[in-house]
DNA sequence: TGGCAGGGGTTGA
DNA sequence: TCAACCCCTGCC
């Protein structure tokens, strides 16, 4: 099978950056659904990717480390948000029972700012995936298709290199019905239909709008990508796990409650930092043990559909 | 042990 | 609005 995790000592000679930041959850943030590049070695410690630069991630008494050959403190402080106003986005969610127990779940969860190209390519493969299928599709792409930038730490193939290959080719990593969506958006960047660097520019509605150009594409990976990629903490992506939640938490009782008035609720009632309280909820429902009986509750309730809409 | 339902979604009729 | 799309996992 393959795994994403690479040779760790590959890359534990290169240079190490540091910062003190002890409400940063490293394990939590990386196992959130966020990202499909990050695995945890047998010595507890993360391995994955910022940018092209294979690495390895930790922390020690509150304080976080990063290493990688060529890493600069800049790169990792982007990637991982180092930067950000943390207490004061926290300040900003709003104040109810079920925001404080997903905070006390996990509390120092933070988004990631990844690269686009890498993180609309991971969420059209996510489409009814879980996630270790993924994540091993993930690695599949990029053994197959991308540069092997240390021994046995394949980089993320660029949508030219996807755009060229045959869409069996890309079959062959267990993407299904997938393979043609991801083939088709990776032409369409290449041919310049889209462009991902002017998306970066535009304000976030007309953002989702170039975005859903894309093959394989709907308002959820839109979202997504919006979020993870282009550092749009606002935005509110509504997948079948925050649908469950808003609907059992936010409309107790109501049945028939479109996905459209859930995602103009979102909007509107988790504020500016909409995104991070979304990323909270998710990964309680997903995670916490008092959160178990709600997920055997709603996989009982939920309709025979195959999609889960 | 084998069969089958179902999964973090989108597309197209 | 809903079937179809692939493949893998978990349950019975």
């Amino acid at each position: 099978m393959i795994t994403a995790i690479p040779a760790v000592h590959q890359v534990r000679s290169g240079e190490i950056v540091s910062r003190f930041i002890p409400d940063y959850n490293l394990a939590a943030t990386l196992d959130s659904g966020q990202t499909f590049s990050w695995s945890r070695a047998e010595d507890g410690r993360w391995c994955g990717w910022v940018g092209e630069t294979p690495c390895v991630a930790w922390q020690e008494g509150g304080r976080f480390f990063v290493q990688g050959r060529g890493l600069t403190e800049e790169a990792a402080a982007h990637y991982f948000q180092w930067n950000l106003a943390w207490p004061e986005t926290l300040a900003s969610f709003p104040q109810d029972e079920w925001i404080a127990r997903a905070r006390a779940h996990a509390p120092g969860l933070r988004l990631l700012r990844q690269d686009p190209w890498e993180t609309l390519a991971g969420f059209i493969c996510s489409s009814v995936k879980q996630i270790v299928q993924i994540q091993q599709i993930n690695a599949e792409l990029r053994r197959r298709f991308g540069r092997e930038a240390a021994p046995g730490w394949w980089t993320f193939p660029s949508a030219g290199g996807l755009a060229a290959a045959a869409e069996a080719d890309l079959r062959a990593c267990r993407l299904g019905f997938r393979a043609r969506h991801l083939h088709r958006a990776a032409r369409q960047i290449v041919d310049g239909e889209v462009c991902l660097e002017k998306i970066g520019l535009l304000p976030t509605e007309a953002a989702r709008a170039e975005l859903l150009r894309l093959a394989g594409v709907g308002e959820k990976i839109a979202d997504c990508v919006l979020l993870f990629a282009y550092g749009r903490g606002e935005v509110f992506p509504v997948d079948v796990w925050v649908e469950r939640i808003l609907r059992r938490l936010y409309f107790p009782g109501r049945r028939g409650v479109a996905v459209q008035r859930l995602r103009r609720f979102a909007r509107t009632h988790f504020g500016p930092s909409g995104g991070h309280v979304q990323q909270f909820l998710f990964h309680w429902i997903r995670t916490a043990p008092e959160a178990e009986t709600l997920r055997k509750t709603e996989r009982k309730a939920k309709k025979p559909a195959r999609s889960g809409r």
